[in-house]
RNA sequence: GGGCGCGUAGCUCAGUGGGAGAGCGCUGCCUUCACACGGCAGAGGUCGCAGGUUCAAAACCUGCCGCGCCCA
C-alpha cells in the first residue's frame, strides 16, 4: 500500500464496479422489507452544486446503511423539467443566435428544448455519480417522461372533476421578465430601499383634499377610488364624497372599508384595484372599475393617459412623481424607505400584482385537512421536529394555488375549449366538446406549474396511476430528505396530493436540512467569490472528503458552514484510516477477522473493543435519528483519537516484537476493530472504505456487507476505567517532560506509588507505559521511601516520582508546583463550600454527594503532596 | 405584525440539571520503522444581559438586547 491514499485512482474505479455488479438495483417483491427514498429531482438544466452535494450525501448515507441492514433498498433518481428555468436557458441560447422564440413558434421551440435536454440532461447524472450516489439508475425518471406526463393529466382531470381545480380571474403574481404568473410560494419577499411619497387628491367639491401615501406612485394612474376606515373619525365627513384625479379629471369615490389600516399614513388610502390584492378586494366590494395600466412587460398600457404610455414602470414612477410635484400636490417624499417587495424566485425581477386573464387554480381547502392531520397524528414525522410547526402554520394560512404558467415548456393544461367556450378536461386528447360535441377544439395555451408535476413525484415515479408492483411495494416511501427552502413549495404539496390521489402519505419521515453557507455564514455566490464547486472539490480532495465535511457539519441548524479547510481536513481523515490499515493489514492473514477468545485479551484490547462498541452504538443511534453530524463526529473521534492514538500505539510492540502468538492476537483484534469501523464509516465515505475493505479479502464488497448492529457485548466498564488511568498517567508524564523542556527522545526514569487497582494496572502494562511515556525504568513502590531529590506528580491519587538527577531546572519545577497548588486550593475551596452547604448534603442524590466527597479528598491529598514537594525543594 | 430559530474558545458549531467540549486556526517541541495529509504538549471562554426556579443552571422559566430565516 502506498504511504498516501489516492482518491483519484480509487473513486471512479469503484463506482463503475458497483454499477456493473448491480448493487444499486432494487426489485419489488423480493420478500425483504422495502426501503425507499425518492431523490428530490434536480433541474435537468442544472449542474451539481454544493447544496445538491449535501442533500445527496445525506440520502446516500441513509440508503447505504439500510442496504447494509438487508432492506430491499430503492433510491429512485430523476430530474425535473423546471419550466421557467429551462425555458429561460433555451431562450437565451436562441437570443445569441438572433432568434426570438415567438418567431420560431411554439412547436419548434419545444423541440429545441427537448434537444437541449438530450444534449445536457445527462450531465448532472454523471455529476451525481462522481459524488457516489447509490441510486437505481435503471429507474431514472424525468418529469416530462410519457408515464409522468400521463400521471399529470390523470391527476389534473381527477381533481378537475372533483371540483378541486377551477378557472378564475383574479390578480396574480406576475413576473414581467418571464411574462408568466407565479404562485404565492414562488414569490420571494425582500427588503428594498425605495421611497414613500405622500401626495394629495383634491376634493371634487373644491373645498379641500385627501392625502394618500404610496411606495408605487405610478399606480395612481390606475386609481379608481379612495378608502378610509369606517370608524376613523378624522375622515368620517369624507365618506360618500369624491376626489378628482389630477391627470384625467375623473371623479374617484371615497368609500369606507374595514380593510384600511387607520394607522398607516394619513389613514386614507388610494385604491388601485387592478394592481394590489387588498385594493382588488376593496374595489370589488364597492364596485370600482379595474383599470389595468400595465402591459405584460410592465410598461404603461393604453389605459393610462397618453403622456405615460409606453414608459416602463420605473420611468413612469419618476415621471408621475415629477408631474405631481409640478402640480404642487406632493406633500412628502421619504427616501430611502425600506419595505418588502416581492421578487421572482427564478429571475429576481420585481413581481407585479397583475390581471392576466383567466387562470387555473387548485382549491386547497379540502386538501389541507388530511395533510394537517398527518402531521398531528405522527403519520409523517419531521426531523428536526420543529419544522412541523412551520409546516402546520403554512398549511393553515394557505390560499388557492395558481397553477397556470404562461410558458411553452411544461405540461400543457389538459383542457380544451370549443367556440362556445365550453371546457373539456381530458386525459387523452378529446375529439369533441364534452358539452356540445363541437369538433372544433382548442387546447388551453398555458402549461402547469412545475410543482404541480413534482408534487406527484413519490408515486408517479413508481408507476402511478397504473396499479404497479413498485407502487404497492415501495409506497409510501420511507424518508424524504430535502432543504427547508422547498418545504412549502414541494414537501407540503406532495403530502396533500399523495393523501388525496393515492390514499396515503408519500413518505413517513421528512428530514429537513439547512443550506450550505461559507465559513462566515454567508450565502455562497459568484459575486462574493466564496462558491465551492463540489466537482472541483471532488477532483481536488475526493468525494469522500466532500461527503465527510458536509456530514460533519450537518447538524439540525438552518445553516451549514463549509470551507475548503474542512474538506481538506476530511481528506486527511481518509488518509489517516488508510495509514491505520497500512499498519494493521500486513499483520492480518486475510479474510473476515475473528476475535480471539475473550479470556486471552489484554487490558488495552478490552478497552479498545469497549470504546469501539460505544462508538458503534452512538453512530447507529445518531443515524437512526438522522443526526448526521453526530454520527460523523463519533466515528472520527473513535478512529483518530482512540484507535490510532492509543489502540495502535499500545499494540505496536505486540504486533512486531512480541511472540508469534501475541502478534496474531493483536493483529486479530486490530483488524476486527478496523474492519468494523470501515463498515460503520462506509455510508459516509464509501470509496476509501471499499478500497481498504477489499484488502481484507473478506468478501465481495463492503457495499453489500452487513451493518454492525449495536449490542452490549463488548462494553467493559472496568477495562475503560483501568485504561483511562494509563492514559492519564502517560499524558501526565509527557506533560511533565514538556514543561521542563525535556526531549521526547531521552528516556526518563520514574517510580510510582500505585495503590489498589492502579498497582495491578501498572504491573500489567509496565512495558506499554514505559514505551508510551518513554521511560527508562518504572519502579512500583509500595512504601513511601525517600522522595527527596525527586519531582513529584499526582495522577488519579497516585504519586509519580521522577529523579531530578540534576537535569531539571529547580525554578521551573517550583513554578510548576506553585501553579498547581494554587489551582488545587481554589478547586478544593469550592468543593469544601459545597459540602459545607447543609441543603446540598440533605438534598443532593447520594451518588452526587459521594462523588463530591471523593473529589475533595483527592484534591486535599494532592495539595498536601505538592506542598510537601515544594518544601523539600526549598 | 405573526411564526421558527440563534447568541458557548479567534472562526464554525456540539453540549439541555451535577467538575466548560469538538473541528479548524494559533503557540512550542519532534522528521522514532502506519501516517509531516503526521506525533506530542500547550494557550485561549464572566456559556448575550438581568431577574427567577433549584441544594445545584450554559442548560428550565420570565423579561430585555442583538442577529437570522419564513410568513403577512
Amino acid at each position: 500500500m502506498p504511504p498516501a491514499y489516492d482518491h483519484l485512482g480509487t473513486e471512479g474505479r469503484w463506482y463503475r464496479e458497483w454499477l456493473e455488479r448491480g448493487y444499486f438495483g432494487a426489485r419489488a417483491g423480493s420478500g425483504r422489507e422495502p426501503f425507499c427514498i425518492v431523490l428530490p429531482p434536480p433541474n435537468v438544466t442544472g449542474a451539481l452544486h454544493i447544496g445538491h452535494a449535501l442533500d445527496h450525501t445525506l440520502q446516500d448515507i441513509i440508503v447505504r446503511r439500510k442496504r447494509m441492514q438487508g432492506y430491499e433498498t430503492l433510491w429512485l433518481p430523476g430530474t425535473d423539467h423546471a419550466g421557467i428555468a429551462t425555458q429561460v436557458v433555451v431562450q437565451r441560447e436562441l437570443e445569441r443566435e438572433g432568434i426570438d422564440r415567438r418567431e420560431l413558434g411554439r412547436e419548434a421551440f419545444v423541440e429545441r428544448v427537448w434537444q437541449w435536454k438530450e444534449r445536457y440532461g445527462h450531465r448532472i447524472v454523471e455529476q451525481m455519480q462522481s459524488l457516489g450516489d447509490s441510486c437505481d439508475w435503471d429507474r431514472l425518471r424525468f418529469t416530462m417522461d410519457d408515464g409522468l406526463a400521463h400521471a399529470v393529466r390523470v391527476a389534473f382531470v381527477r381533481m378537475y372533476e372533483d371540483g378541486l381545480i377551477y378557472r378564475g380571474e383574479r390578480l396574480v403574481n406576475w413576473c414581467p421578465r418571464d411574462t408568466t404568473a407565479l404562485s404565492d410560494s414562488e414569490v420571494e419577499h425582500e427588503d428594498v430601499a425605495g421611497e414613500m411619497v405622500t401626495f394629495r387628491y383634491p376634493l371634487a367639491s373644491g373645498d379641500g383634499h385627501v392625502d394618500v401615501a404610496t411606495t408605487r406612485v405610478e399606480t395612481m394612474l390606475g386609481d379608481t377610488g379612495i378608502a378610509v376606515h369606517p370608524s376613523d373619525d378624522r375622515h368620517a365627513s369624507l365618506i360618500g364624497r369624491a376626489v378628482l384625479h389630477p391627470f384625467t379629471g375623473e371623479e374617484l369615490p371615497i368609500v369606507a372599508d374595514e380593510a384600511v389600516d387607520p394607522s398607516f399614513g394619513t389613514g386614507a388610502v388610494k385604491v388601485t384595484p387592478a394592481h394590489d390584492p387588498t385594493d382588488f378586494e376593496i374595489g370589488r366590494r364597492h364596485g370600482m372599475p379595474l383599470r389595468n395600466i400595465l402591459t405584460a412587460e410592465a410598461s404603461i398600457s393604453e389605459e393610462a393617459p397618453e403622456e405615460f404610455r409606453g414608459l416602463d414602470r420605473y420611468a413612469a414612477r419618476a415621471r408621475v412623481l415629477q408631474r405631481l410635484r409640478d402640480l404642487g400636490l406632493v406633500v412628502k417624499e421619504e427616501r430611502p424607505y425600506v419595505h418588502a417587495v416581492g421578487h421572482c424566485y427564478r429571475c429576481h425581477t420585481e413581481i407585479e400584482p397583475w390581471l392576466s386573464g383567466k387562470q387555473w387554480f387548485v382549491a386547497v381547502e379540502r386538501l389541507k385537512g388530511p395533510a394537517l392531520e398527518a402531521a398531528a397524528s405522527g403519520r409523517i414525522r419531521f426531523f428536526p421536529e420543529r419544522w412541523r410547526a412551520n409546516y402546520v402554520q403554512w398549511l393553515e394560512g394557505l390560499r388557492d394555488w395558481n397553477i397556470s404558467r404562461q410558458l411553452w415548456w411544461g405540461h400543457r393544461i389538459p383542457v380544451w375549449y370549443c367556440p362556445d367556450g365550453h371546457e373539456t378536461a381530458a386525459v387523452e386528447d378529446p375529439q369533441e366538446c364534452a358539452r356540445c360535441a363541437s369538433g372544433v377544439l382548442e387546447q388551453d395555451p398555458d402549461v402547469l406549474d412545475t410543482w404541480f408535476s413534482s408534487q406527484l413525484w413519490p408515486y408517479s415515479t413508481l408507476g402511478w396511476p397504473e396499479p404497479a408492483e413498485d407502487l404497492s411495494y415501495f409506497y409510501p416511501t420511507s424518508v424524504l430528505v430535502t432543504g427547508y427552502e422547498i418545504l412549502y413549495l414541494w414537501v407540503a404539496r406532495m403530502v396533500m396530493s399523495g393523501l388525496y390521489l393515492n390514499g396515503d402519505v408519500p413518505f413517513r419521515d421528512i428530514v429537513i436540512h439547512g443550506l450550505v453557507r461559507d465559513p462566515q455564514g454567508r450565502k455562497m455566490s459568484k459575486s462574493l467569490g466564496n462558491v465551492i464547486d463540489p466537482l472541483d472539490a471532488i477532483a481536488a480532495h475526493g468525494a469522500d472528503a466532500v461527503r465527510f465535511a458536509l456530514t460533519r457539519q450537518a447538524t439540525g441548524a438552518q445553516e451549514i458552514p463549509l470551507g475548503v479547510d474542512s474538506i481538506s481536513a476530511a481528506a486527511r481523515f481518509a488518509n489517516k484510516i488508510w495509514n491505520a490499515a497500512r499498519l494493521v493489514l500486513p499483520a492480518h492473514p486475510g479474510g473476515l477477522p475473528d476475535l480471539p477468545d475473550r479470556r486471552t485479551l489484554t487490558l488495552p484490547e478490552r478497552w479498545l473493543l469497549s470504546r469501539h462498541q460505544a462508538c458503534l452504538d452512538e453512530v447507529d443511534d445518531a443515524l437512526e435519528g438522522y443526526r448526521f453530524a453526530e454520527a460523523a463526529q463519533a466515528i472520527h473521534r473513535f478512529v483518530w483519537s482512540e484507535l490510532c492514538d492509543w489502540g495502535l500505539e499500545v499494540e505496536k510492540p505486540r504486533l512486531s516484537e512480541g511472540t508469534a502468538e501475541e502478534g496474531r492476537a493483536a493483529a486479530a483484534v486490530l483488524a476486527w476493530v478496523l474492519e468494523r469501523s470501515l463498515r460503520l464509516l462506509h455510508p459516509i465515505m464509501p470509496f476509501v472504505t471499499e478500497e481498504i475493505w477489499q484488502r481484507f479479502g473478506a468478501g465481495e464488497s463492503i457495499v453489500v456487507g452487513s451493518w454492525p448492529e449495536p449490542s452490549a457485548e463488548h462494553r467493559d466498564e472496568e477495562a475503560e476505567l483501568r485504561f483511562e488511568f494509563v492514559r492519564e498517567l502517560v499524558t501526565a508524564l509527557r506533560r511533565f517532560r514538556k514543561v521542563h523542556g525535556l526531549s521526547d527522545s531521552i528516556p526518563l526514569p520514574a517510580g510510582i506509588r500505585a495503590r489498589g487497582v492502579h498497582a495491578e494496572v501498572v504491573k500489567d502494562l509496565l512495558s506499554e507505559i514505559r514505551r508510551l511515556a518513554n521511560l527508562s525504568t518504572l519502579e512500583i513502590a509500595t512504601d513511601p521511601g525517600d522522595p527527596a531529590g525527586c519531582a513529584r506528580l499526582v495522577v488519579a491519587g497516585d504519586e509519580v516520582l521522577i529523579p531530578l538527577a540534576g537535569v531539571l531546572d529547580l525554578d521551573v519545577e517550583r513554578g510548576r508546583l506553585t501553579k498547581r497548588v494554587v489551582a488545587l486550593r481554589e478547586d478544593a475551596a469550592r468543593s469544601a463550600a459545597k459540602l459545607a452547604n447543609e441543603a446540598f448534603v440533605a438534598k443532593a442524590p447520594a451518588p452526587v454527594l459521594e462523588k463530591e466527597r471523593m473529589r475533595l479528598a483527592a484534591l486535599e491529598e494532592e495539595t498536601a503532596a505538592m506542598e510537601l514537594q515544594l518544601e523539600q525543594l526549598g
